[in-house]
DNA sequence: TATGAATGAGTCTTCATTCAT
DNA sequence: AATGAATGAAGACTCATTCAT
């Protein structure tokens, strides 16, 4: 009977990943529990986008362990890393337009921690000579978030398969969509 | 004394893109008038959206028209359509979010005619052996989108600036990051 | 229609000096308007009990200027001022218990003001060899107050005569219990 | 590990003498017991009162045998009443507000026995020729409630000393403020 | 017996919307 | 046509209380 919060950021997660405007009723209904329990886990609704965001930041971080995007080759690295977040694209996704839309909201600075590893990895790449240097790790980095994005609304959405997000993803943001760019 | 709704309209976009939540008493405040005349031009604040997504789809085709993405070479077409919608990109952000986010509002069907004349030209860009095949043009139409709301987003957050965009997303979109992709 | 802010006030004054814990509900009830209202008027209930003591502290002032009790002999000035008091004493009554029992709300400063010229009250009696001087100003301050409340609560559960208060404050307060004080 | 009402009593009266608000969550924790401990042994807020209410008068008759209030000059009689009162003052001004402030709930009728003994020492007083005729027996008990409230709550926000309140409110409660009254 | 956990009921507050001038 | 004023509906939050271990 013991309500463990990890369950019920999982819910609220999968809840708010459909549906962001979602009411604190409507997060505790999907969890199972009331809202008054709902609110004795979490301290307010700030406090609970609050530990989605480490949620999302701890999901985050472990797929750039598992994806192991410090070591070898950069465009491998990238390729690992896109396989890697997938699962939890649309999740990161919500959490992405949260952060750009309620301004004022302290934003969790362990993104930041995250950001500086993917545009380590987009450097390290530049360095390697495998990644272009006019376009800036920063911008790369943001670009890959919009993608991430855009692909897990647009399966969300039908117009998009589940399936062919990762290659289509990782193809654009490797190789463009120019002919004789990616697809040589 | 007679307010002008497309002034209204102005207004309301120019602060729903730097707010989103902004709440119809903010509205009014920012277009200058009473919150019961922002209520008897817009009958309800779905119909503010339903308005503010016209004004979109009329922004958004005017800048299609002003790039004649029909006509000529696929990549230039690309190239002029990049830029004219940059202008309005960030308003165009928020109603690509607002309609990602918020379910269950009828989503205006003029977005699919847009929709339709962008996924046409990188499908006219495949048959002219332009753009690559492996990525479908619904994909890619999709992916201009994201990448041009990180864009929006980043300049409004300072992390990207705003000369540079234009630029960055065009070339992401064309070529890709990796080296020997578009920059040769 | 339009609803003036000091009749609300009234109302409530009224209400809480009768039941110290009403709701904002109770409230708004008791003035005829709905909550939404009463919170248009007064944002949050701590606005509405910060208003009600400016509302106690002007009744309290008008009662002191009406009493004229910077004038002339110090016993006649506080007969005066008892008298003047009598009619808003239970609801000076309500906020003194208030400003008691709340730690932690901001008092507001306008009651110093008060306080000082009813302590100057008794240490001009003092001067005038009319009050006793081994009694502080500030107790005979206080203890006014207490007396005031005593008296408001005993008429308002009946166990006081609301005709006989204002000779029983007084004459309490002047002479004390002891035969052979005030009673010569 | 056995909790003794008796002490939890004995917190909860310490503590909501100094915040009449206080929680039940509150109430556990100053005892240093859990919300449901508290529960088990009191049914309920009400109980909780009604029993501080019994502990008070406990505490208020055993000031009043203490002092032998029955016996010898009603004057003096006084004196040692006021004195044997003062330190349980504060947590009697406590149960005085709330007696006064939350109306419905039902007096606990030992007050009322304790209320005869004090007016029986003052209409002693008033046979002995020792206290005015004019000012109730009635009165004058609920006067010496409010001016030992008062005195409790100047000494509790800083306003009056601890070791002169005593001093203070046995002269005013039997000479008044006027001079040649009490301090002859 | 003591308690961590859960909850129903009630309060405050905000917002979109309507009304009367 | 425009607005100040009023409100119903809905959401966040708190608290006393109960349950299961």
């Amino acid at each position: 009977m013991a309500v463990d919060p990890k369950d019920v950021l999982r819910d609220a997660a999968a809840l708010l990943t459909r549906r962001a405007t979602a009411s604190m009723d409507d997060i505790a209904k999907a969890a199972g529990i009331s809202r008054a329990t709902l609110h004795r886990h979490f301290a307010g609704r700030d406090a609970l986008i609050r530990a989605l965001e480490e949620l999302g930041i701890e999901r985050f971080e472990a797929a750039l362990d598992t994806a192991h995007i410090e070591e070898g080759d950069a465009v491998e690295a990238l390729r690992r890393l896109v396989g890697a977040i997938q699962p939890v694209s649309g999740f990161l996704a919500f959490l992405y337009s949260e952060n750009q839309l309620f301004e004022g909201a302290e934003i969790n600075t362990g993104w930041a921690r995250l950001d500086a590893r993917i545009t380590a990895l987009f450097r390290r790449g530049q360095e390697q000579g495998k990644f272009r240097i006019d376009l800036t790790p920063v911008w790369l980095t943001e670009a890959m978030y919009g993608l991430m994005a855009s692909a897990a609304w647009g399966v969300y959405d039908g117009r998009l398969a589940a399936k062919d997000v990762e290659y289509m993803v990782l193809e654009l943001l490797l190789g463009g969509a120019r002919r004789g760019s990616g697809d040589a």
